[in-house]
DNA sequence: TTACTGTTCGAACGAACGTTCGACTTACTT
DNA sequence: AAGTAAGTCGAACGTTCGTTCGAACAGTAA
């Protein structure tokens, strides 16, 4: 309901009518729609976070690390649509008693991100961008995908993910599109078409 | 006050008090909450989309075309942040005999972009990215910034669209941070370096 | 049977919502 | 001076909102 109507638009009556559960029998449950809203999110943020975390036990290279967040992401995000929607969508609809204990969970979420971008940094695979810039504009890409998506015409978790990666990584105009493991070095020819480019 | 509280959250009584005009005073100008909110997407993206066709006149090759419409897009969000947010963020909450004229606007974006893309293509300069993802994609990072950008951290207008072009283009591991015009070849250091994050 | 605990609900609360209406003021035309 | 049109507003309309409360129900323990 939050997702289809927004949080402010979706009543506690449509929950109900929608549940099957009484007014006074969601109340038994949930002691606000606020507290609704805030369990709604900090259960989401938890386990893609979570699930994030244990995946990247398995990736020592930043690079990799990337891919799997973003990878993660997008995958979460494709398999729970309305839940990652609100988590989007209905950030400021929190009050400040759980708006606090949400951005908490969210910043761990960022410095995690920004700790792979870092390291990928320091290995000197990154040029100077600024980080929070590109951490955030990493994001942008990913959770405006709610926007737009449609399963049936749209690539899938995983073709999704690597052109994501591939377009942040690579950006649209070098490098190759492979799956995993990475895009092969330039060739003659590609450098060759990135001069004549600029010139 | 849509932009603060979002449209269902914004009471009419809210936009009152902020402007000084009394409830029946509003309704003299605007037939309903809905018309107010139709008028601002409209108004808005009939300016940006304006704006940005006159500035495409003056650029041909597809990649400078790509940097102006990001140009255009960053700097009117950050010159008009509230409208913005309107525009980004409440696209849902217009119903469906105004929905569909903004829808339309909007479509005209997009397949302007989508334009961009395809004559990228045909240069031989973009590579074999999926041109819907690609625009949503590049669409999804710009329209986040409204989510975190913040006048005295973050970069301003040129400096960010300069980046998130080269995110775009390049991606973060590849070419060099350069303004306008393009940045040059990979020198050798750099696919050295290239190969040799992938092995 | 009685007592208790957990669960469900209808009915109602006061507050806030979008919208309307008629009256009033102001400024300009005749 | 009278008339007209545009602008402004207080008060109220019916509806919906989030939330509460006490009654009723089921299942188990004594």
């Amino acid at each position: 309901m939050f997702s289809e109507k927004g949080y402010e638009g979706a009543s506690i009556r449509d929950i109900s009518r929608a549940s099957g559960v009484s007014l006074s029998g969601l109340y038994y449950y949930f002691e606000s729609k606020q507290k609704l809203l805030y369990l709604i999110q900090i259960d989401t943020f938890t386990s893609i976070l979570k699930r994030l975390e244990r995946r990247l036990v398995a990736a020592v290279a930043p690079e990799e690390r990337l891919r799997a967040l973003v990878s993660n992401h997008i995958d979460y995000f494709l398999r729970h649509p309305a839940e990652m929607k609100v988590l989007a969508h209905e950030d400021e609809a929190l009050e400040d008693p759980y708006r606090r204990e949400v951005a908490e969970i969210k910043r761990r979420y960022y410095e995690l991100a920004r700790g792979i971008f870092e390291a990928l940094r320091k290995t000197g695979h990154m040029r100077r961008v600024n980080p929070r810039v590109a951490v955030l504009s990493l994001f942008g890409m990913m959770n405006w995908i709610y926007k737009w998506h449609n399963p049936k015409v749209d690539p899938q978790a995983d073709r999704l993910a690597e052109t994501m990666s591939a377009i942040f990584l690579d950006g649209v105009t070098n490098g190759l599109v492979t799956p995993r493991p990475r895009p092969v070095a330039l060739d003659r020819h590609a450098v060759q078409e990135a001069t004549r480019a600029v010139g």
